[in-house]
RNA sequence: UGGGGCGUAGCCAAGUGGUAAGGCACCGGGUUUUGGUCCCGGCACCCGCAGGUUCGAAUCCUGCCGCCCCAACCA
C-alpha cells in the first residue's frame, strides 16, 4: 500500500509521531487504535479516522488496535460488530491479533474505581439525573457540590459494591469523580463514572448492572492497551484534561491524545442520528442503500477501497473544521475506475435505428477494445446488425449549436461499427421520435475513417437490438439538494432538502451480450455514460446495474451554462 | 456568556521570520474511434481585520472580528 504517499509537509500528527520516534519518547513504539462503538454502521467519516489510525501505525512500523467501545449495552449489538470488522477489512486494513473490547476491561476498571474511592477521589451520589443537572451549574455559573460528596470511604465502598450487586434501581445512584464543581470546564464538575443500567450486554451478558461512562472508560482503555498516540476528533479536546486527571490519579500508563478535524461532506449527512433517521423513516432502503455515505452503501454503489483511501489521503489532516466537496471523492473514484474498469456499451434510453442499406440477415462481429488505459485487457467481439439501439439523447431533430451528435442528414460514427447517416425520422401519433432510418458506409468498418478522408464530429455507443440483453439500471444522485443540509435556518428541517430525484430506476435498458452472467460487485464503464457495477440482487435472468458515478460530461456542462444564461 | 479550539483562493491544504507548495473545482489550448482519459497553460501583489516589532512577517507581539466544541447517568 504505497499510494499513501505524502506531499511536502507532514501533517501535524505525523510530525508529532516522527518527533516522538526521534526522541525515543515511547521507546520507538507506535500504537494507535480505532475505537468505534458497535451501535451503528461505519461511514465515510469513519473511513477518514480509520485511514489516520491504521495509516499512521502502518507507515511508522507500529500497530493499530481495533477496539469495540462497548460501554453502553442499551444501544450496542453484535450485528454492528460484524459490519464494523467487515468494513475495516474491506477498506484494506488489518488489526492482526489486536481486536479488543472495552467490556473485557470492566473488572480492571472496577478495581481502579475502588482505588479512587479509597483515595477519596470518587464517591457514590444519590442525586437523580434532574437534580444532577441542577447542581452542575451552567457554562457561566459554577455548580454546587452534591450533598453526598463527603461520604466516608467505607460508606462509598459499601454502596458501590451494592450498586454492582444490583441492589439499586436504574439511575438511583452513580459513582462520581470528586474533582471541582466550580471548574470552568464543565466536564470536570464531578463527572459520572458509573451508572446503573440493568441491561444485558452483547458480550458480558448479565454479569454487570453498572457500566462505566465513556469519559471514565476511554482513557483507561488506551492505557491498558499501551497506546502511544490516541487520535480522535476535535470535540474530545475538552475531555482531555479529564482523561489526564483520571490517569494521573491512578498513576498508570498515560498515552498522548491528539485531536483532528472530522470529515464533513457536501450534499450528505454524516451524523449517526440522521443516518439512523434516513433508514428508519424509509428515506432510503437500508444501511447499504447505494445513496448512503456508509461504507456498505459506498461498496454497493461501486466505490473501490482504493479510491476511498486515496480520497482520505488527499484531503489531508488538520485541526480546522470544514466541509469537503463530494466532487473530490468522485474524482478519486473516476481516477481509479478509469484505470481498471472494462469498457462495454449499454443503451439506457433506447432509440431504434434501422440501417436501410445493411443486409437483412447479416451479423458482423466487431472488435472492441476492453480498456484503452490497459493494453493487457485485450479485446472482445460485439455483434453489429441492421437494427440497433442508440441513446435517445444522442439524436436531436433540431440540434442547437455545439450539439454534434446525430441529427437529420448528419453523419456520425458508431463506435467500433460504421459511419451512419440519418436519412429519415419516424414519429408516432404524438409526434415523438420512435425510429431513425439511416444508411451506413461499408468503407468505415470498425469505425475507421473512410479512404476519402471524411471526418465526423461524434462517436456514439450502440447495441444490436437482436443481440442485446435487457437490464435494469439504477441511477443515483446526491441524497440532498442542499450543499450543507446541516446548516439550517431556525425552525427548518434537514429532511426538507432530501433530493426527490436521488434514485431513478430505468427498467428497460439494453446492454451488449458480453455482459451475460455479469457477477455482482463487478465494475464496468458504460462508454460515454459512466461507471456502473452489478448490484447484489442481479441475476443472470435479470441484470441489475448501479450507476456508481457519471463520466465527466463537457456537453452537460455546456448545456447547463446555456440554461443559466 | 466561562472554558477549550480554529481562521491561507470556490473546497481541502502546505508553509513556523526571507518575500504564498500541492490537489479538487474553474477557465483556455492540444491529442483522441468515449464531448472520457492524457498533455500544456492560466487561476491568492497576498495569508480573518487593525495596529506594532523588524532591513524584512502568513509566520513574532497587542487588540478586535468570525466560526466550531462543552451545560446526556451517549460515544
Amino acid at each position: 500500500m504505497n499510494e499513501e504517499r505524502r506531499g511536502p509537509g507532514l501533517d501535524f500528527i505525523r510530525a508529532i509521531v516522527e518527533e516522538d520516534i526521534r526522541t525515543n519518547k515511547w521507546d520507538g513504539r507506535v500504537v494507535t487504535r480505532f475505537p468505534p462503538e458497535p451501535n451503528g454502521y461505519l461511514h465515510i467519516g469513519h473511513a477518514k479516522a480509520i485511514s489516520v489510525d491504521f495509516g499512521i501505525a502502518q507507515e511508522y512500523g507500529g500497530v493499530c488496535h481495533l477496539r469495540m467501545d462497548d460501554t453502553n449495552p442499551s444501544t450496542e449489538e453484535e450485528e454492528y460488530v460484524e459490519s464494523i470488522t467487515e468494513d475495516v477489512r474491506w477498506l484494506g486494513y488489518d488489526w492482526g491479533e489486536h481486536l479488543y473490547y472495552a467490556s473485557d476491561y470492566f473488572e480492571q476498571m472496577y478495581a481502579w474505581a475502588v482505588q479512587l474511592i479509597k483515595a477519596e477521589k470518587a464517591y457514590v451520589c444519590d442525586l437523580s439525573a434532574d437534580e444532577f443537572r441542577d447542581y452542575r451549574g451552567t457554562v457561566t455559573q459554577p455548580g454546587k457540590e452534591s450533598p453526598y460528596r463527603n461520604r466516608s470511604v467505607e460508606e462509598n465502598l459499601e454502596l458501590f459494591e451494592r450498586m454492582r450487586a444490583g441492589e439499586f434501581d436504574d439511575g438511583a445512584r452513580t459513582l462520581r469523580a470528586k474533582i471541582d464543581m466550580a471548574s470552568p470546564n464543565m466536564l470536570l464538575r464531578d463527572p459520572v463514572m458509573y451508572r446503573i443500567l440493568k441491561a444485558s450486554h452483547h458480550r458480558s451478558g448479565d454479569k454487570w448492572c453498572i457500566y462505566p461512562t465513556y469519559d471514565w472508560a476511554h482513557g483507561l482503555e488506551d492505557s491498558i492497551e499501551k497506546v502511544t498516540h490516541s487520535l480522535c476528533s476535535l470535540e474530545f479536546e475538552v475531555h482531555r484534561p479529564l482523561y489526564d486527571w483520571f490517569l494521573d490519579q491512578l498513576g498508570v500508563y498515560h498515552p498522548q491524545q491528539i485531536e483532528f478535524a472530522r470529515l464533513n461532506l457536501t450534499y450528505t449527512v454524516l451524523s449517526k442520528r440522521k443516518l439512523i433517521a434516513l433508514v428508519e423513516e424509509g428515506h432510503v432502503h437500508g444501511w447499504d442503500d447505494p445513496r448512503m455515505p456508509t461504507i456498505s452503501g459506498l461498496r454497493r454503489r461501486g466505490f473501490t477501497p482504493e479510491s476511498i483511501r486515496d480520497f482520505c489521503r488527499r484531503i489531508g489532516l488538520a485541526k480546522a473544521d470544514g466541509v469537503n466537496e463530494v466532487g473530490q471523492l468522485e474524482h478519486c473514484l473516476r481516477e481509479d475506475l478509469n484505470k481498471r474498469a472494462p469498457r462495454v456499451m449499454a443503451v439506457l434510453r433506447p432509440l431504434r435505428v434501422v440501417i436501410e442499406n445493411y443486409p437483412e440477415d447479416l451479423v458482423e462481429e466487431m472488435d472492441a477494445v476492453n480498456n484503452p488505459e490497459d493494453p493487457g485487457a485485450g479485446t472482445r467481439k460485439v455483434p453489429f446488425s441492421r437494427v440497433l439501439y442508440i441513446e435517445q439523447e444522442d439524436f436531436m431533430e433540431d440540434p442547437p449549436k455545439k450539439f454534434y451528435r446525430l441529427a437529420p442528414g448528419r453523419e456520425v460514427r458508431l463506435r467500433y461499427g460504421y459511419f451512419i447517416t440519418c436519412k429519415d425520422v419516424v414519429k408516432d401519433d404524438d409526434g415523438n421520435v420512435v425510429e431513425l432510418r439511416c444508411t451506413y458506409d461499408p468503407e468505415t468498418r470498425g469505425g475507421d475513417n473512410p479512404p476519402d478522408g471524411r471526418k465526423v464530429k461524434a462517436t456514439l455507443h450502440w447495441v444490436s437490438a437482436a443481440h442485446a440483453l435487457e437490464a435494469e439500471v439504477r441511477l443515483y444522485d446526491h441524497l440532498f439538494t442542499k450543499e450543507n443540509p446541516m446548516v439550517l435556518e431556525e425552525g427548518d428541517d434537514w429532511r426538507n432538502y432530501l433530493n426527490p430525484n436521488s434514485l431513478e430506476v430505468l427498467g428497460s435498458c439494453w446492454v451488449e451480450p458480453s455482459l451475460a452472467g455479469a457477477v455482482p460487485g463487478t465494475q464496468y464503464q458504460f462508454e460515454r455514460l459512466g461507471y456502473f457495477c452489478v448490484d447484489p440482487v442481479s441475476t443472470p435472468d435479470r441484470l441489475v446495474f448501479n450507476r456508481t458515478v457519471t463520466l465527466r460530461d463537457t456537453w452537460a456542462r455546456i448545456q447547463k451554462q446555456h440554461r443559466s444564461k
